[in-house]
DNA sequence: TCTATTCTTGAACATCGTTCAAAAAGTTTG
DNA sequence: CAAACTTTTTGAACGATGTTCAAGAATAGA
């Protein structure tokens, strides 16, 4: 992930992922247990703690699989011909679909609480900003009179909205609501947002 | 809480729920061990399992409280004389104060993740739904088209929206946002959505 | 082949939430 | 008041879990 893997031996880490990962899209985030995954795999219960630091570790190499996928979906599902508000509200629809079809990988990319100490590693966090980027694209020609900082900034909000609004109605701790009233919650969300944008503040 | 304690009696039940509190606003929801709180409530071990089906039951009447504080916070920061949209940014920007005031205990309400079969209580879940009907209180005077249906989901919507930005903003998990910078971002949000709200969509 | 390095193993440890039988305290009854 | 019964309290014990580590196995280098 960070550095290449050693070819041509076994590759214990790899099965360890793709094991944690089965595991997490089965059962959830904490459904994940060292036993599992481990007998999963293969290999001893301390054979892990070779492979990663500890369990957080190797759930950040699971959820940077997910956050790739999500990426590459995005990417999918661009058109060359759409104007920016398109983009937008097709980035929203997707994001809603991903998550659907992806429930526990997606949440547990958002479930794992690092320590308050432990940042998330860089090759982390390159993915998070490159799917805030995909939204930068669109917003920027709605708003060419913010600055790349602002972009930023505001992408991040239109993401934590929506975001925001996919997770609770997922959850359905408090109230369920139908899967299909989510997109056109969130169309109306990402809607009001873009007109406003684009009308100014 | 769902039904009124015996009073005279010593009330083990709200020591633990106080030190519970303490505990939660100190170290958060993974802070909180049951042999700590016992010891604080000045209790044995085994005594919570008497006074509380278990440490998830005792978490939901901290949040409970958590709940009612915030709900308590909106009713103050209603103005008699504000129209609909200022009602609506003051709920928002109240909200996020609140959030940044009570960063631990606001964060353990949403941390908490009730076992798959297990619905929150009805005395818990109505305090989640006091909490939409003072959003869908201004809200009804933006949009007098929506059925109270309709009303409930949309306001659900913009909670779980303005819910999200403050979440994903305080977690800083992936990039830091300078708290000042929240409150102009959750307002911008509101201030679309009502703009997009009460032109139609 | 011998040595040094690396990898693997699984028993052991520490920390949890939770249970439960027994003791203590409180309440009712004769 | 005493005895029988009920409720509450206790903390040792249990099972599950993440993590460590010394010893053994495998591999690589000289």
């Amino acid at each position: 992930m960070e550095t290449l893997e050693k070819p041509g031996r076994d590759n214990l880490r790899q099965r360890l992922i793709d094991a944690a990962e089965r595991r997490i899209a089965e059962k959830g985030l904490t459904g994940l247990k060292a036993r599992e995954v481990t007998a999963d795999a293969g290999c001893a219960l301390g054979a892990l703690y070779n492979a990663f630091d500890d369990l957080d570790d190797l759930i950040l190499y699971v959820n940077a699989r997910t956050l790739d996928r999500l990426a590459a979906t995005f990417d999918g599902a661009r058109q060359s011909d759409e104007t920016a508000e398109e983009a937008m509200t097709v980035l929203a629809r997707t994001y809603v679909r991903f998550a659907l079809e992806n429930r526990m990988l997606w949440s547990a990319v958002f479930a794992l609480a690092l320590p308050d100490g432990r940042p998330a590693p860089d090759w982390y966090v390159i993915r998070y900003r490159a799917l805030i980027d995909q939204i930068v694209s669109p917003l920027a020609t709605l708003r060419p009179d913010l600055s790349p900082d602002e972009l930023q900034l505001r992408a991040r909000t239109l993401f934590a909205a929506v975001h925001g609004v996919v997770r609770l109605f997922l959850d359905a701790r408090f109230l369920a609501v139908p899967h299909d009233r989510i997109t056109p919650e969130v169309t109306a969300l990402v809607t009001a947002m873009t007109r406003g944008l684009s009308a100014g503040e």
